[in-house]
RNA sequence: UCCUCAGUAGCUCAAUGGCGGAGCAACCGGCUGUUAACCGGUAGGUUGUUGGUUCGAGUCCAACCUGGGGAG
């Protein structure tokens, strides 16, 4: 088994004395992760309007894909064929894909679950696919990220006792299922821990997945609709019951509140659409708090997004410029706030992390959340 | 000068003689392992003006004003 993760290895550096919380480096065949780390995600094998370089720029370590959508199209054996998603996307750091059990849950309405997989339509034409443990392991080895994710059964909020167990259970023997199928020796698979909104789900999920040997742990099922106090109290209940020598990964999540919230409870590894989504909503981050580019009060607003933002956008563009292109419909304005958030929130990240080896991230915390709110 | 068509929210347009609406723009909000450059909310009116007919007029009648088209 020790074979499988030659290529990877994963050192806590330090624990915060009084919180608890994690700095660490994750070792991968494309490059050191400094944790706690934000994820990019680009869905389709892009950061939605941000190019490669501007990428870089931002001190993405990483970045996310999707196998459910690039099966679909471009279609992973073609990935393959361009060398996977690091020769096809041209991008030399760290990858890492999801499974397609987040489509389980947001797909709902184009999805039949049984025991052998997920049978989807593809929401463009309506052609069925079916994907199970083994097609979604395939499907990534194809793709060649990094880190590969567990296929599983992401159930919804709220979900009853017994769909809850029924949807744990299953991501279970899914993971048996996709260790079985897994080959490869450079991608890392984390398994994912579910359970929904019960403690006793939660603590059988972390129990089964700790058993299970791997590079990294990911918690699944949270941020899907929940209220914050609840999402922290399963944070805050699983991340503990993960092994402490290795990442945790709490999916899907989220804010630079949320971050806070997360690194404290012990969480390692982060991703989230919103960065990229809100952006193009016309919203951004700043340290003290989100705002957004439509509002009146930027027309004649010569300062940056955000003023202690060393980004691309902020040291060239001013809020009435980047307003003016978004009223106008032009794209500049959504790629120019997406670079700007992108950083934002890994910066934040790996302000964390410093403020984590300096023993002091319990001020990091209150400064910031009193800074956000 | 005459004929003709039109005039309703910032814009483009709805509304049998019976409580004046929509889309866009404006303003504000939401978005959490992307079906999302999306979704939602708020505000916005002396229906060109003045008279008339009618229980009741954006709607019918008259005059005027403004604009488009045509004729001379």
């Amino acid at each position: 088994m020790n074979e499988v993760f030659d290529n990877f290895s994963y050192k806590l550096v330090h624990v915060d004395k009084k919180t608890g919380a994690r700095a660490g480096v994750l070792h991968t065949p494309h490059g050191d992760i400094l944790t706690p780390i934000f994820m990019p995600v680009g869905t389709n094998s892009t950061v939605k309007l941000v190019t490669n370089n501007n990428l870089y720029d931002t001190g993405a370590q990483i970045i996310l894909a999707n196998s459910y959508h690039l099966y679909l199209r471009a279609g992973h054996k073609l990935i393959e064929e361009f060398g996977g998603i690091h020769g096809w996307m041209n991008w030399n750091k760290p990858v890492l894909t999801d499974s397609g059990g987040f489509q389980v849950f947001s797909l709902a309405h184009l999805r039949k679950i049984s025991e052998e997989g997920v049978e989807f339509r593809d929401p463009k034409d309506g052609k069925k696919h079916f994907i199970s443990p083994e097609v979604s392991m395939e499907i990534q080895q194809s793709i060649g990220a990094d880190i590969i994710m567990a296929f599983d059964w992401c159930a919804p909020y709220p979900c009853d006792y017994d769909t809850a167990k029924e949807a744990m259970e299953r991501t279970h023997r899914w993971l048996e299922r996709c260790i079985k199928a897994k080959t490869s020796v450079n991608q890392a698979l984390f398994p994912i821990c579910q359970g929904a909104f019960y403690d006793d789900l939660r603590r059988e999920s972390a129990a089964f997945v700790s058993s299970i040997p791997a590079v990294g742990y990911a918690i699944g099922g949270l941020s899907v609709g929940e209220d914050k106090d609840t999402m922290n109290h399963f944070v805050e209940f699983t991340a503990p019951l993960l092994p402490h020598d290795k990442p945790r990964y709490l999916m899907g999540v989220g804010t630079p509140e949320d971050l806070l919230d997360g690194i404290k409870r012990g969480i390692d590894m982060f991703d989230c659409v919103l960065p990229t989504r809100n952006a193009r909503h016309g919203s951004f981050f700043t340290s003290n708090g989100k705002s957004q580019i439509k509002n009146a009060s930027y027309q004649e607003d010569p300062k940056p997004l955000d003023e202690s933002c060393d980004c691309y956008t902020c040291k060239n563009h001013t809020r009435a410029y980047i307003r003016h292109l978004y009223k106008c419909g032009e794209g500049t304005a959504q790629a120019l706030i997406s670079i700007h958030n992108i950083k934002f929130l890994i910066d934040f990240s790996q302000k964390a992390r410093q403020a984590i080896l300096e023993d002091r991230f319990e001020e990091f915390y209150n400064e910031n959340m009193e800074k956000l709110s």
